[in-house]
DNA sequence: CTCTAATGGTTGCATCATTAAACTAGATTG
DNA sequence: CAATCTAGTTTAATGATGCAACCATTAGAG
């Protein structure tokens, strides 16, 4: 991670998100996570990184919660490298990354891979947003609020 | 050119939206330009980055037709930056790691904003994914496919 | 018309992250 | 028990990032 400005203390979420899963590989190492990649090696082949990079960035999702180590599982004594609730909880993001890519890219051809439903076999749907009340949102019809000042005086931007 | 290694030719969407955007102020720009912020000062203030930084950070995303110069708006003769719809787009992928942080974060009582549809006030749902038949899905319910090869070419906008 | 402040950058330099490659060391295979 | 696989650590070179200082333009005051 290449800045000493973080974000920790930012009230914002997005910016708290991105201090946590935010760099180049994070995202990538969560991807291949949930394709069932869970070993050192295994990574390190399919994203083409410096093992270097790879111990320190599997290390930091695993301080984050978002992977953990199981001992064992194929027979070998290695470990794995697993999925936290968390770490599924990613999913929603690269899910909208990959949308945004289908939509915008200029060259959608180079795309290689579609999503799809395992049952169907058919693409998902774009993710969309809700109101409580069910009407879909876009970014004009939101707006951002104070939380409501619960027991914390945490500073806050705004 | 924000790393050596780029993802431009890779095949993964998500590696080519983290090529574009994938960068810590890129996504805390389009944050803020979804907010309203269009000025070089404005953002500098905000953000709390370098100006060297900010001007290519500015640059990269107009290259990349996510913001777009105006010439003046409000008197001043100076310009503007704003969001194309390419760069609205980017819109669900910062819902997702707002929600994500909202969901997971270890201090969620630090954070600062809640989402809100602007009609009511309320805050938003959850997004989530569904199949093309309206079925809620989670990660483990989808599978990667490979796109129809070739024949297909370019994907019109739907 | 000059002085000054604000805006919108650019240039240099130091630092630190990233990389590839060499090296370690235990595990597994043969 | 030699070769190879796994999971790292260490090292040096590279170059992207961040800070500060420096230009250029515009606006306002006198």
């Amino acid at each position: 991670m290449v800045k000493r400005t973080s974000f920790e203390r930012d009230g914002c979420p997005i910016a708290r998100s991105l201090d946590a899963i935010g760099d180049w590989w994070s995202m990538l190492l969560i991807r291949e996570a949930l394709i069932g990649t869970s070993r050192f090696s295994e990574f390190q082949k399919r994203l083409g990184l410096a093992k270097n990079i790879l111990t320190v960035r599997l290390r930091a999702l695993v301080d984050q919660g978002i992977l953990k180590t199981a001992p064992a599982s194929d027979g070998s004594a290695y470990q794995e490298y697993l999925l936290t609730p968390k770490g599924r909880g990613v999913f929603p993001i690269l899910v909208a990354l990959r949308q945004w890519s289908e939509e915008f890219d200029e060259r959608p051809e180079e795309i290689a891979t579609i999503l799809v439903d395992k049952e169907k076999g058919k693409p998902v749907r774009k993710l969309e947003l809700y109101s409580q009340d069910g009407r879909p949102l876009s970014a004009g019809d939101t707006a951002l609020k104070r939380r409501p000042a619960g027991k914390q005086g945490k500073r806050a931007t705004a």
